[in-house]
RNA sequence: GGGCCGGUAGUUCAGCUGGUAUGAACGCCUGACUUGCACUCAGGAGGUCUGGGGUUCAAAUCCCCACCGGUCCA
């Protein structure tokens, strides 16, 4: 991988003219242009030390600017030079299949603009883009907000393409330069343009960071590469990719101790009182401030490394100074990762435990310890989010809207989160008392099972065991270790499956015509064959056959090929071309015309299929609220599937009014449009709710409305009205991940049968329990009652029937049985056909409680098997009894085995004809054994 | 998308190298002693060991499937 490109790539007209010149920084040996002759260093303030912050309390421009106001002077700015402003994208980028959250402006237009398969919205454009960086959540706080989990990147972009060019690199650090000087009024001198290399997202290119007073401000990326195996190739386009750090230039301009007091202002404030913070020491503050440069937590510097050299620098020892800052920090982040969840939970975000709902899951739960650790309420939690609701409403106006969604979502993670934490409680406790009897260490492998099992972060186990009187050591790779482990398995599940497709050059054939966009409604056509390949795919310059994708199963049906019928069993589209695959193979000549006729019924169901699932999960998003989305469907002829992000299980009631939404719905015979727009107009027409079914590929996108119930991007074939599809049935739902619900349905007659299935079903068990149907429940009820009365009574029996059966063995009525030898009585009894091995066992306990010095040995047979069971008393086991012993020498004669312990044991074997034998075994080594 | 853990009394769990659920604690019921702090003592009730298959003489325990839940990572 490239780590530097020449000299040249930085050698911009602007540097020559305005004086600038390239120099190379002592401290850390990287390259940088500056004005005056005073800047030796790079100026940057970073872990290298090669400057600090000097714009504390000093800041270099020539007013205070909060973040809205520094946000709205850069937009305006560009947009006096030519930029068109573009509203931000949502931090959630459902629009994109690789990554989960906005973490850049550039990420809005990638890969489609970048790649030039769909034109920018705007060129030049700028843009004030929420990101959320989750990388940097260890830093948030320490770095005293040079790192933020969400941030505003400021971004004015250019895309040039090459027959197009709009500006390239001198061009941006001019607008940069003018930026920083004109409009904030920094002095010209006092900018410092690093070179860099950025490599991201799988481009690449050269890229100037902008220094001021120390700080980092800005990135000017200029995107030229694409990465392939490590090597660039040059890109038809070249992007501007400029990141101006909003936060961090409100934070310059007010020169204020952190990043956070810039951000939040009043709102930080309160949150340092909620927490008992009231009296900080500024000028403390301010001079660790200074130096927070030299702290970033990665995986080869911990905190404490980083700490060291602040308290060095600040002449404070290092206890002392991590005792004053552990809460500050942690208040800031308690600041930062509330915005941050307001954000994410209102774009509906449900937490989960799988992909992005896992973020905020650990977002969430890393933000409760942090109250915790301040020994602040739970409350405090809630009122926090409102404070921020209420804060960003003024920017984002959306946030608002859905506080009271936000609000319950975070009450279930605090439901789920304290249940977690008390199991982990109690399962720590019991860990700890068994290793506190018999004094051993605690068990590494143990820490990571409940980290990684249970959730139970070592550092909670620690606390518990030293509050028990454990020690417990952590080791100090213990999460390096744990990600190590998922390495492994992770390896281990990569069983990639190879599919050794042949060779076909899809990508020189003519794309197929889609006949059932224009008409989803034709079951025949005509068609000529452009190709066979393997002989059994036929390529045809046009198809009425829907290839599988979007969830909905391939089209199936026949070719009349020479008026043959070949039956298409699968449809697949690769590129732009439909590939049918037939039965068997066939050789035709290319341009043969065909007559290709579809399985109506199968496709009509799988359009009704569609449609419908378009209704459930409007109706979802009705009953249950907008943060539902669908995650997931799988259309099908009998049954469909959808998924949807919801935070709790569907009631029963909810269910219903699901169903009942969208049979209204369907009652309002509405009209299903579907129409093919460009991806901008689409998303500005309709929003990012329109990627329902994941991100989609294209320039156009096809988008299905379904009056106002409904607008997706979506790919597949659908109803002309809803009233075709006639009525729609829930027919089950299961919870598949933590936050996310599977509705199963069933439309039309399908419905209908899977209702009468159900209903069949009702009255078979009407008929079994003899009950009507409307009383089942009540028969259930007392059934399963009468069931456990009886169970009991069952149980009561056989203890009773023991008891006589010992008395009668007592009474001597079968006293040829018993025998006595050296005290220990032998107490032999056939049950005959009749085993019961409860009743051999309780018999057998009844006769051992009577007199300990006794042995039973017990024994049944009937056509299949026989039982062998030996008990005895302690005084018998005393003397040298081991019933254990005996079953086990004697069980194979009967073809079987068995065991147990020294007091109680039993065996069986599919021999019963021999069952006498093994008993006269069984009595002489029972002889044998009270004889030693 | 991948991995790990679990489902046993009303609750939290033990038992799981197959062999009696004499299961433990808390809760519940009855009685005694007390009448104020998790009172104490004596006795008792309470289990189709999530469901379905399989292996075995024998399965809570081993294997497979389903359902329900927990958790870590990308």
């Amino acid at each position: 991988m490239l780590n530097s490109f020449p000299a040249e790539e930085y050698k911009l007209p602007f540097f020559i003219e305005e004086g600038f010149s390239r120099r190379r920084c002592p401290s850390c040996g990287e390259y940088f242009w500056a004005q005056g002759s005073e800047q030796e260093t790079c100026g940057e303030s970073t872990s290298d030390g090669c400057a600090c912050y000097s714009f504390l309390n000093n800041p270099p421009t020539l007013k205070r600017y909060s973040l809205s106001e520094m946000r709205e002077a850069f937009l305006s700015f560009f947009e006096k030079q030519n930029h068109t402003r573009i509203k931000p994208y949502p931090v959630v980028a459902r629009w994109r299949e690789d990554i989960y959250l906005t973490h850049a402006s550039i990420i809005d237009f990638q890969p489609y603009v970048t790649d030039g398969i769909v034109p920018p919205p705007a060129n030049p454009l700028v843009i004030a883009q929420p990101c959320i960086r989750l990388v940097d959540i260890s830093n948030t706080g320490p770095t005293f907000g040079r790192h933020l989990t969400i941030f505003e990147m400021g971004g004015h972009h250019a895309f040039n393409y090459p027959d197009k060019e709009v500006y390239w690199k001198d061009n941006t650090v001019r607008y940069h330069h003018k930026f920083m000087t004109e409009i904030l009024g920094v002095k010209s001198e006092e900018v410092v343009y690093k070179e860099s290399v950025w490599v991201g997202g799988g481009n690449a290119g050269p890229d100037v960071e902008c220094i001021i007073r120390g700080l980092e401000v800005a990135t000017l990326v200029f995107m030229q590469y694409k990465v392939v195996n490590s090597k660039f190739f040059k890109l038809p386009i070249r992007t501007v990719d400029t990141g101006y750090g909003l936060d961090r230039l409100a934070w310059l301009s007010q020169g204020v101790p952190s990043c956070f007091h810039a951000i939040y202002g009043n709102l930080l404030d309160k949150i340092f009182s909620m927490a008992n913070l009231d009296k900080i020491d500024d000028k403390l503050l301010l001079s660790v401030a200074r130096h927070s440069g030299l702290v970033t937590i990665d995986k080869n510097a911990n905190r404490l490394i980083a700490r060291k050299k602040v308290a060095e620098r600040v002449g404070l020892p290092l206890n002392k100074l991590e005792k004053i800052l552990t809460p500050i920090e942690n208040t800031f982040a308690i600041a930062d990762h509330t915005k941050c969840l307001s954000f994410l939970l209102s774009e509906g975000i449900v937490p989960s435990n799988i992909k992005e709902g896992y973020l905020a899951r650990m977002l969430f739960r890393r933000t409760y310890r942090l109250l915790q650790s301040l020994k602040m309420e739970p409350e405090m939690f809630y009122k926090i989010i409102s404070m921020q609701v209420d804060f960003w409403s003024k920017d984002y106006a959306h946030i608002k809207k859905r506080e009271d969604e936000i609000i319950e979502m975070i009450k279930v993670e605090e439901e789920k989160f304290k249940d977690t934490i008390k199991r982990g409680r109690g399962k720590i406790e019991r860990i700890v008392d068994e290793i506190k009897d018999n004094k051993r260490s605690f068990p590494n492998n143990k820490l990571s099972e409940l980290y990684d099992s249970h959730g139970i972060t070592p550092e909670m186990v620690k606390k518990i065991a030293n509050e028990k009187g454990v020690k417990v050591e952590i080791p100090t790779d213990f999460y390096a270790s744990i990600a190590n482990r998922h390495l492994q398995t992770e390896k281990l599940g990569k069983e990639e499956k190879i599919l050794a497709k042949e060779k076909i050059k899809i990508d020189e054939l003519p794309s197929t015509d889609l006949l059932y966009y224009d008409d989803a409604y034709i079951r025949e056509f005509e068609a000529k064959i452009l190709n066979v390949i393997n002989g059994n795919y036929l390529v045809l310059n046009r198809t009425a056959f829907y290839p599988e994708g979007g969830g909905q199963p391939a089209d199936s049906g026949f070719l009349l090929v020479n008026k043959k019928k070949i039956d298409i069993i699968d449809v697949q589209k690769k590129g732009n071309v439909v590939l049918h695959e037939i039965k068997g193979s066939i050789e035709v000549e290319k341009g043969t015309v065909v007559h290709g006729v579809l399985d109506w019924d199968k496709r009509y169901a799988l359009m009704r299929a569609h449609t419908a699932t378009h209704l459930i999960n409007g109706a979802a998003r009705r009953v249950l609220g907008d943060h539902v989305w669908q995650h997931g469907a799988q259309k099908g002829v009998s049954v469909t599937r959808i998924d949807i992000t919801h935070y709790r299980r569907l009631s029963p009631d909810e269910i219903h009014k699901i169903e009942t939404f969208a049979n209204q719905v369907i009652l309002a015979e509405i009209e299903v449009e579907t129409a093919s727009m460009s991806r901008n107009k689409a998303e500005s027409l309709y929003g990012f709710r329109l990627y329902q079914g994941g991100a989609v590929p294209g320039k156009d996108i096809r988008v299905v409305r379904t009056g106002d119930w409904d607008v997706e991007a979506c790919g597949g074939t659908h109803l002309k009205n809803t009233r075709e599809m006639g009525f729609i049935k829930i027919v089950y739902t299961e919870r598949i991940q933590d936050g996310v619900e599977r509705l199963g349905y069933s439309t039309g007659l399908q419905a209908l049968a899977n209702i009468q299935k159900n209903e069949g079903l009702l009255w078979k068990v009407s008929e079994i329990l003899e009950s009507p149907v409307d009383k089942l429940d009540k028969t259930a009820v007392k059934l399963v009652k009468e069931l456990k009365r009886a169970n009991s009574q069952n149980r009561k029996l056989i203890k009773e029937l023991a008891t006589k059966e010992s008395a009668t063995l007592k009474q001597g009525k079968l006293v040829q049985l018993a025998k006595k030898i050296k005290g220990i009585r032998i107490i032999e009894r056939d049950f005959e056909k009749k085993i019961n091995l409860e009743l051999m066992v309780q018999t057998a306990n009844e006769i051992i409680k009577q007199n300990e010095a006794t042995v039973a040995l017990f024994f049944g047979a009937n056509k299949k098997t026989a039982n062998i069971l030996v008990m005895a008393g302690k005084v018998a086991v005393k003397k040298g009894i081991n019933a254990c012993f005996v079953v086990n020498k004697v069980s194979p004669i009967i073809g079987g085995g068995g065991g147990g312990r020294a007091n109680f044991a039993q065996g069986g074997g599919t021999k019963p004809e021999k069952i006498r034998e093994a008993i006269q075994k069984a009595k002489e080594i029972i002889e044998k054994q009270i004889q030693e």
